[in-house]
DNA sequence: AGTTCCTCCTGGTTGC
DNA sequence: TGCAACCAGGAGGAAC
């Protein structure tokens, strides 16, 4: 389930195919992919042949990559089971190709960006870029204008995440997920910040403290870089890197998957408590119900009144 | 206007 | 064994 983490290792391992490469004739092997593409494929097919692409850039889950001459960029969503793969041509298809974007890299090579996804839930659209004044006037799509800088922007501020989370009527875990107020976070490593900052997901935003949001942005950025110097997560055959190879971050997941497991942290400390999977929203969320306890019930407000 | 929740998808797994 | 139900979830937009 690609991740901040995943997309970028997609556009650090693409920038070095993409950028600067001339694209040629888009094939589409599946329309589906480009559903939020204006146009539709004929629109796309045209805008890219013979255009230079300039170096992949990311926010949040968001990737795109701009087109070289006026504001145009091609926009993908990896989704739930998007990858992008550069192959050379001539390459067996994979079972669930839907684009092919063949290409003249810089060094002249021939290569083939190919975006492979099963469920998909992903996709490329061609979008306009505009300056957003919030982030230094750097451009991003129309389209990703409502997403919030993610936590290895540099610009990522955590006391503002702070001010606006503490104003939600919400409960935490929802808030991590929403992209409009902090950007990449998926149920994965929605999972693992919380248990790196022992805050249970049902905690109401309101009674988020300054020092609470502070601790769980710290938590968010850590197990990022981490999983970023491996690689990513991968599970099964659903690979991250442009050239198929898996990230090893799985190992070291601290909650997202391990229900019975022992928690690391309380296992340390000489305590057996068991990593527990409770319902979320048609879901899961995956916490240790020792050190990180579920919220006390709210009090009731009569002296307020 | 802010928040919640349904829907889009496929294929592997589970259950009867 | 066969088939159906279920599960995974990012994000837009409908619903409340």
């Amino acid at each position: 389930m690609p991740e901040l983490p995943e997309a970028e290792v997609v556009r650090r391992g693409l920038a070095r195919w993409a950028t600067d490469a001339v694209a040629a004739e888009l094939e589409v092997l599946d329309p589906r992919s480009l559903r939020r593409s204006p146009g539709g494929a004929d629109a796309l097919r045209e805008r890219l042949r013979g255009a230079r692409l300039a170096e992949p850039a990311r926010r949040g889950k968001f990737l795109w990559l701009a087109l070289a001459e006026g504001d145009d960029a091609v926009v993908v969503h990896l989704g739930m089971s998007g990858q992008i793969l550069v192959d050379e041509p001539g390459a067996a298809d994979q079972r669930h190709l839907r684009l092919r974007l063949p290409v003249t890299a810089a060094d002249g090579s021939a290569r083939e960006l190919r975006f492979v996804d099963q469920r998909i839930f992903g996709g490329w659209w061609l979008d306009a870029l505009r300056p957003d004044d919030a982030a230094g006037g750097e451009r991003i799509p129309t389209t990703a204008a409502h997403i919030a800088l993610d936590p290895l922007h540099p610009l990522f501020d955590p006391a503002a995440v702070h001010a606006r989370l503490a104003r939600r009527r919400s409960t935490l875990k929802r808030a991590l997920l929403d992209q409009s107020l902090v950007s990449g976070i998926g149920n994965i490593y929605a999972d693992e910040a919380l248990w790196g900052a022992r805050l249970h997901p049902e905690r109401p935003t309101e009674r988020m403290r300054r020092a609470d949001t502070l601790r769980l942005m710290a938590a968010v950025q850590d197990v990022m870089r981490r999983a970023l110097e491996v690689g990513g997560t991968s599970f099964d055959a659903l690979y991250v890197n442009v050239d198929g190879r898996s990230g090893y971050f799985a190992r070291s997941l601290a909650a997202y998957g391990r229900t019975g497991q022992p928690c690391r942290r309380c296992a340390a400390e000489g305590v057996d408590s068991r990593i527990v999977r409770v319902p979320f929203m048609n879901r899961a969320s995956h916490l240790c119900p020792r050190c990180q306890p579920r919220p006390r019930r709210r009090r009731a407000a009569a002296a307020d009144a």
